[in-house]
DNA sequence: GGCGTACTGTACCGTACGGTACGGATAATT
DNA sequence: AATTATCCGTACCGTACGGTACAGTACGCC
C-alpha cells in the first residue's frame, strides 16, 4: 500500500516472518525450528510450508530477502584522480568490514558454509553470489577507472580486486566465522580501511612520480 | 606395539576409528552419524560412546586427532638473509596454501564454523587454535627475526603476520567454505605464494632502491 | 445471509538419529 | 578349563523435528 517497491518479491506479512525467521537464524544459527519460526512470527506453520515449501526454501528465502535489502548505491562513472580513488577505496573497505563483521553476515555466513557440505540447497552460491561476488562486481569497474585514469596499475582485474580483498578482510572473517571471542575487537574499521587501502596502492599505484605520468598521459 | 608414539593420545585401533570417521565427515560433513561410522569404522556404537563420550566427543577427538598430525618442522633459528627469509616465506605460504584448500581442511572447518553457531563444543576454538593460530605462532618468531636481521620492518608483529594471511589466503578460504566450484582451481599454490611473497616485502621489506627489488623481481 | 479465501493454532504422523542394553565371539590371564 | 576383559553386532528406546491434516476464525465479496 505505502511503500510498495517496484521489485515486490515477497509480501508486506511475508517480509515480517522472513525478518522474525533471520533473527531467529542469527540467534540459533542452523538449529531453528519451524515450530520456532512459527511460534516468532506468530504464523502457523501450514502458512510457512505454503509459502516456502519447505525448511530449505525458507532458509534459502530468508537469505536471498536480506540480501536484497543491502542492495546499495553503484558508484559514479568518473574518472578518479589518486586522492579520489583512495577515498573510494577506503569507505568500501569501512563498509566491507562493517557489514563482514555483523552479526547478520557471520549468522547467514556459517549457514551457507555448513550447507555447502552437504549440498542439497544452492544456499552457497547465493551467498557467494551476494558476498564475494558482489563485492568483485561492484569493485572491478572502479578498478578499471583507476587504470584508465593512470592512477594504479595491475595486469588482470581480478588479481587486483583478490588482493585488496585480501588486505581488508584479513584472517578477520574466517576468524569470526569460528568464532573467536575477541573477533569484534579485531576490527578497527577506520583504521583497517585506511591502512588497506594504503598498501593496495603502495603494490599498485602507478609508477612514482605520479605527477610525470599524469602528465604525459594526460588524456 | 610397533610405532607407539611418545605421546600416545590414541591407540591403534582408536586412530583406525578415527581414520574412518574423519572420512566420513569429508564425505558428509555434519551430517556423518554415529551408525554411519560405526559401520564404516567396524566397531560397535557402545565402543565409540565408551571411547569418546557422545557424538561431540568423536567430533571434537577427530578433530584433535587430524591436527596432531599436521604438526610440522618449526623452522631454523638463525638469522636469515633477504632472499633466505623470501625463500622461507614462500614455501611456508606454499604449504598453508595447499593445506588450506585440501578437502579435510575445508571439512573440518566447514564443522568448526557450523557449530560455532549454536556453541556447545569448543570446535572453533580447536580449529581456530590449529589453524591461524597455529599459523601465527609460527610465522611470528620467523617475521621477528627478519626484523632483527634487518630485512623487513613492522611495528607489531601481528599486524605484519595479519596482512601476511590476507596477501597469501585472499578470498580464497571463503570461497572453498562457500563451495565455490572453481575454488581447487583458484589455487596455484606454486604463483600464489611466490606473489604474496612479493607483495608482502614490497610492503615489509626494509628500505631499499627501486632496482634491487626489481631485480629480486626478475625471475 | 451465504460463500470463498487466507490465515492461525494445534494435534498428529513418520522418521531419523543419539544413546543404551544385551548377547555372543575372541583372546588373554589364571 | 574357567574367568575376565574387550569389543562387535544388533535390537531397542526416547525424542526432536520436518511435514501434514484439520478445525476454527477473520474478512471481503456477491
Amino acid at each position: 500500500m505505502l511503500t510498495q517497491a517496484p521489485e515486490t518479491e515477497f509480501s508486506e506479512r511475508q517480509s515480517e516472518v522472513l525478518s522474525a525467521a533471520l533473527d531467529l537464524m542469527v540467534e540459533t544459527g542452523d538449529g531453528f525450528t519451524m515450530n520456532g519460526v512459527a511460534a516468532r512470527a506468530n504464523c502457523s506453520k501450514e502458512t510457512l510450508y505454503k509459502w516456502f515449501g519447505d525448511r530449505d526454501g525458507l532458509l534459502t528465502a530468508t537469505v536471498r530477502w536480506q540480501a536484497s535489502k543491502v542492495k546499495i548505491d553503484t558508484p559514479t562513472g568518473e574518472r578518479p584522480d589518486r586522492a579520489g580513488l583512495q577515498n573510494i577505496l577506503e569507505r568500501f573497505a569501512e563498509r566491507w568490514l562493517t557489514v563482514l563483521s555483523g552479526d547478520v553476515s557471520v549468522a547467514l555466513n556459517r549457514l551457507a558454509v555448513s550447507h555447502a557440505a552437504s549440498s542439497k540447497s544452492d544456499l552457497g552460491t547465493i551467498v557467494l553470489q551476494n558476498g564475494p561476488f558482489a563485492m568483485a562486481a561492484r569493485l572491478k569497474p572502479i578498478l578499471e577507472l583507476g587504470r584508465e585514469a593512470g592512477v594504479i596499475e595491475f595486469t588482470t582485474t581480478d588479481e587486483a580486486f583478490r588482493s585488496f580483498f585480501g588486505l581488508v578482510v584479513r584472517d578477520m572473517q574466517i576468524r569470526a566465522l569460528l568464532g573467536d571471542e575477541r573477533g569484534a575487537d579485531l576490527v578497527d574499521v577506520k583504521q583497517d580501511a585506511k591502512r588497506a587501502t594504503q598498501q593496495f596502492f603502495a603494490l599498485f599505484g602507478a609508477q612514482q612520480s605520479a605527477t610525470q605520468q599524469l602528465k604525459t598521459h594526460a588524456n
